[in-house]
DNA sequence: CTGAAAGCGCTTACAG
DNA sequence: CTGAAAGCGCTTACAG
């Protein structure tokens, strides 16, 4: 800029006006904002974002927190959100939490003191307090996949419990009786709303005494969710079951394909999310979709609202689910 | 940091001293020392790490594009990258090219601009003039996944060759004569190699006549690949076919699917990287799997040793694949 | 052992 | 219309 302003003999402040589209305003006399172009684009100046930065209090980067990125549905969500936040020239800057509270305040911590615009957060259990601090310091964030009840932060969600009540319902219509949930045994809310959709479908076909709710920790997800669905078919009796996220769903077709179960006839089934596997599963997965898409839209809209300012009231956000029908739910061998 | 100085009275130079654990050589008293970090626990003071950058000329900051972070491939990739920067207090900006050279371009200018330390890169057809720039800058960058050739620019990529090499090895080892080889329409050099290794081991086993790569284009693989699928069973009466990524794999999958060709039957299938998808299909995929942990971590660690300077020549690090052999690939039933 | 000061590359009131 | 100058929050030679 220095270089600039020394070719063209005026001040770097006249470059920075130029520079930054405030010629207008700043009624810089034409020949000097030609004079300038030309010489920046002769010396190629790129401006120093950093130094920019320090000045002007913004980074124009996002933190965004998930849980794996590894993870395709964590992956599609990142790739919508760096594309929404391109639109608006913010960069992202990525990190996995592995549910784990400890390492998701790390990773705040140092997102913090690179001085990030703001959070797209997919929160862990027990970091409500984490979170709180965020939002009492009036750092921009929004919770997208799960939001904390009683934390006053903007969220995205699906509206999970409507997502199993229809599972239930389609079940329940195609005859099955002994429907069974696996869940992960986890407190936060999106787990409990997809358990609640769940319960209540099940009460309200009058079914309630054949609820059963099965959870399995995020450490052992794998091994506990192959020992359970044996014993859901074996032991149980139970004729369909409902996956509560996309690895569960995984973790449990390699159980039925192991104990070679016949799907539907002898064990129905649904996933959530949706994955290529889901595809190539026989007969095909019914499965709860995610709106991936639109969660990410929204969650970057809402950020950006709320870093410019724009943003006067807590937004929830419950988007709606798709369940897409095919084999693994057909028609229950009982009826006719 | 001012309020620190001001409170146990000393300069600001002292409490930076302290803070970055230089009290030994600036042989700072240990009352001072103990004084300052009293003071910056209570006020609970977290450096501006956009200050420390602009002064020190490093963000500890590394820029990661691939092609698609929502492609499982490089979702893994990206996570272990992740991992192993942070355990070097390395951060990861990410952006997706999506194998477009001009996005490829605006990602690298906008990661420039914000003055990564460098780039982990998996380089896109056309891109070498990028590559070559920011090489003759002396901007730390590594190719992964891919090289450039003729630019002299460290990478950490797969032996291509020899993994299709091997696939066919163990394709004709079963008894398959006419062997196809469905690629992307791509200069570049992963796919080319892959393909070498194809027509020389088809040649090695006296099949040089059978020798049939097909390729689709990267923006309409999946349309073209389902009806090259098609043509292959139907038209060139192909035993076998390898499908040289992840995606082509998938794609084959669906139109084999669609077309209810039987495996290996009617015909043969090796995939490539790996993918739930390949577990669940009937039967499970014969594939090549990268050594996805080990592309990463190579790749941060030249990377780092080039930003600190220790890297005195260009290294070139080809990893090995390992064959997956199931029941896709299985033997040819024209054999006993 | 410690302080005063320059400087990283910008932006932006302020004064003319 | 334009320039001189302060300042963002650090680090680091330099002088004492």
């Amino acid at each position: 800029m220095k270089d600039i302003a020394g070719k063209v003999g005026v001040s770097t402040a006249l470059v920075s006006y130029v520079l930054n589209g405030l010629e207008k305003e700043k009624r810089v006399s034409p020949a000097v904002v030609e004079k300038i172009r030309a010489a920046a684009r002769e010396l190629n100046y790129k401006p120093n974002q950093i130094a920019r930065s320090l000045r002007s209090g913004s980074t124009n980067t996002l933190g965004l927190i998930v849980a794996d990125i590894a993870n395709p549905f964590f992956g599609q969500l990142a790739r919508v959100i760096e594309d929404e936040a391109s639109r608006f020239q913010y960069v992202v800057i990525l990190g996995s939490s592995d549910e784990d509270c400890a390492k998701s305040a790390s990773l705040i911590d140092t997102l913090l003191d690179r001085q990030v615009d703001g959070f797209i957060l997919v929160p862990s259990e027990g970091c409500a307090e984490q979170v709180e601090l965020l939002v009492s310091r009036n750092i921009p964030v929004v919770l997208t996949d799960r939001y904390l009840p009683g934390i006053p932060a903007h969220a995205v969600v699906l509206d999970n419990y409507g997502a199993t009540r229809e599972a239930v319902s389609h079940l329940v219509g195609n005859g099955y009786r002994r429907i069974a949930l696996v869940a992960y045994a986890s407190s936060l809310v999106h787990m409990q709303e997809r358990i609640r959709g769940y319960c209540e479908a099940m009460d309200a076909a009058g079914m309630g005494a054949n609820k059963l709710v099965e959870t399995v920790s995020y450490d052992s997800a794998k091994a506990d969710t192959e020992k359970l669905v044996a014993a859901l078919v074996k032991e149980q009796k139970t004729e369909a079951v409902i996956f509560a996220t996309n690895a569960l769903t995984l973790f449990g077709l390699y159980a039925v394909k192991k104990h070679n179960f016949r799907v539907p006839e002898e064990l129905a089934v649904i996933g959530f999310d949706g994955n290529e596997a889901f595809d190539f599963f026989t007969p095909p997965l019914t499965y709860l979709r995610q709106p991936v898409e639109a969660i990410g839209r929204e969650s970057v809209r809402i950020l950006l609202e709320q870093i410019r300012g724009e943003l006067h009231q807590t937004v929830h956000l419950e988007l709606k689910h798709q369940l897409v029908e095919r084999g693994s739910s057909g028609k229950s061998p009982g009826v006719d």
